[in-house]
DNA sequence: AGGCTCTTGTTGAGAATTCAAGCAAGGGGC
DNA sequence: GCCCCTTGCTTGAATTCTCAACAAGAGCCT
């Protein structure tokens, strides 16, 4: 085998296949080239990022998502849900954008156990900065290698899988 | 906008568009898929595993990729290509497997900087009784939810991002 | 042999993430 | 009002990962 989902070394197949439905050929080899992809990808977007931004690629979505949102202000459940982060996550990232001066929190004035955060002017500037590289690498590594066809294909691909893992979709909240 | 790559804020397009290539909608809803997919996927293929395992994804691909190998043994610098890890992360996972008593390391006959890992019985038993649940995850998360064709689709849709990436395709090693 | 460089792997420190509590505020039901 | 339960967010510890520095063997050239 070859994949981190197939049968260990082929040999307890027979006694298990009763119970549990294996990955066929083709399954495998599908879920490999994602698995490989999607670590890669994600691996040298963080890398680019860390390299010329000094942050991950988690923290520069939490700036891209407050620069689009009304006010630069998202409560932080909105803003957990749309770069999909646990809260706790959140808290910490926040926590440190904060302390570097690009995020500030704030009381929600409407339901005060929630909190409001905003992007500040320097964090926009800092957004701005580092916004054509960051959009360069996904070009170069997600939509270049494939045609106009395979990335519609892609798209409803990927959307069939979050419907699959995430039926409500709060990622979309910001669409 | 709504995505990590997209222009912040949708404002200081007009002064940077004659250096920079944004993304066009299509691009853009695409690549906001695939990064959910990537991300809810994954977290939920660890999520798995932590809850009825103990250890993350990793883990799990170190173990299954030794025992798919000859001797259930690999060469450190081989396994690291397969399962996509940089040399440090590696070593201090395959420390942590060690510890359990699940892999054993020792040094290469032919090459004496390098180390052979190999999957112990106990591990291999571990591996064993983790393997359906496992691969009944990512039958749920990723398979089911796309007919054939689309996994079709998208075993050549990620093969063409992993040529991108990586054109010596090392993790075909043990293909 | 000597010396230079590249490869292989480990180590320790720092950063990011997860997990399990914990706390404060809202929202009923009585 | 009071109690209970849920929601929203934070905190600290433990785990995992990244990054930079390091050590040691291999390969090569003179």
């Amino acid at each position: 085998m070859s994949t981190a989902a197939s049968t260990p070394a082929g040999s307890l197949g027979g006694s298990l296949d009763a119970v549990t439905k294996w990955l066929t050929e083709d399954e495998q080899r599908a879920w490999v080239a994602w698995l490989g992809a999607s670590e890669l990808l994600m691996t040298s977007l963080d890398a680019q990022l860390q390299r010329d931004a000094g942050f991950p690629h988690a923290y520069y979505a939490i700036l891209a998502q407050l620069s689009a949102a009304p006010d630069r202000t998202l409560r932080m459940s909105d803003l957990a849900s749309v770069v999909n982060a646990s809260p706790s996550r959140l808290s910490h990232a926040v926590g440190k954008l904060e302390e570097r001066g690009w995020v500030i929190r704030r009381t929600c004035p409407s339901d005060r156990r929630g909190m409001l955060a905003t992007l500040t002017d320097v964090g926009f500037a800092v957004l701005a900065e580092q916004a054509p590289g960051h959009v360069a690498a996904v070009r170069k590594g997600l939509l270049d290698p494939l045609t106009d066809e395979q990335v519609a294909q892609l798209e409803q691909i990927c959307n069939a899988i979050l419907d699959g893992l995430d039926p409500s979709r709060s990622r979309r909240l910001l669409a």
